[in-house]
DNA sequence: TGAGTGATTGACT
DNA sequence: GTCAATCACTCAT
């Protein structure tokens, strides 16, 4: 399966954390895919300390600090060697909404989990996560009977390099959830 | 060794 | 709409 791909297959999935004793839970609505040989990926430039998960194998949680300031969740998606995987953009808030409201300073749902950079704030992702398999705790992926539908493609945020690839996911009807809306 | 940029967010005008 | 927060990395001295 290319990136791409496993992006649209991300959407809908349920991302459980269960950091410092308190389990938030939220449906995967926004995706975004940086491949290999894309000026915009951390990758394109080779393998650094920092982006070193990326690299692979797949399955496992890249994890990185940005503008000082905020940590970004991503899922590698390619074998060992390629440096491809999904950022993960917003969820729809599913448990522990007060722990993601405590975290976070401020209670609207709508912001809890409406951005990269928020996901992890809320849940209590950071750089201790990097490289972590999403199969085990405390940070794991699953799979319910939930259907995105229709699915809108659009340019990917935040990036000045390949801001004409379409590889900004997320199913129409979940757009309230959905960051910079 | 140092300036510039960045897969962001929130406060402020 | 503007801008500061202030770290990892790239690229140019």
């Amino acid at each position: 399966m290319s990136t791409p791909e496993v992006t649209r297959s991300v959407l809908g999935m349920v991302l459980v954390s269960d950091i410092g004793g308190e389990r938030t839970a939220g449906r995967i609505v926004e995706a975004e895919a940086y491949l290999k040989d894309d000026p915009a990926s951390h990758s394109s430039r080779g393998i650094t300390k920092r982006n070193a998960p990326m690299f692979g194998p797949p399955g496992l949680a890249y994890v990185y600090f940005t503008y000082g300031n905020h940590w970004c969740l991503n899922f590698v998606t390619a074998p060992k060697g390629h440096g491809e995987a999904v950022l993960i953009r917003a969820l729809e808030p599913l448990e522990g909404l007060d722990a993601m409201a405590r975290r976070r300073g401020r209670a609207a749902p709508r912001d809890l989990l409406s951005g990269p950079g928020k996901i992890c704030q809320a849940m209590g992702i950071d750089g201790s996560l990097n490289g972590h398999p999403l199969a085990l705790p405390p940070l794991t992926l699953l799979r319910d009977r939930w259907e995105p539908g229709e699915i809108a493609a659009r340019p990917r945020i935040g990036i000045s390099q390949s801001v004409d690839k379409p590889w900004r996911l997320y199913p129409v009807r979940s757009r309230e959830w959905v960051s910079r809306r």
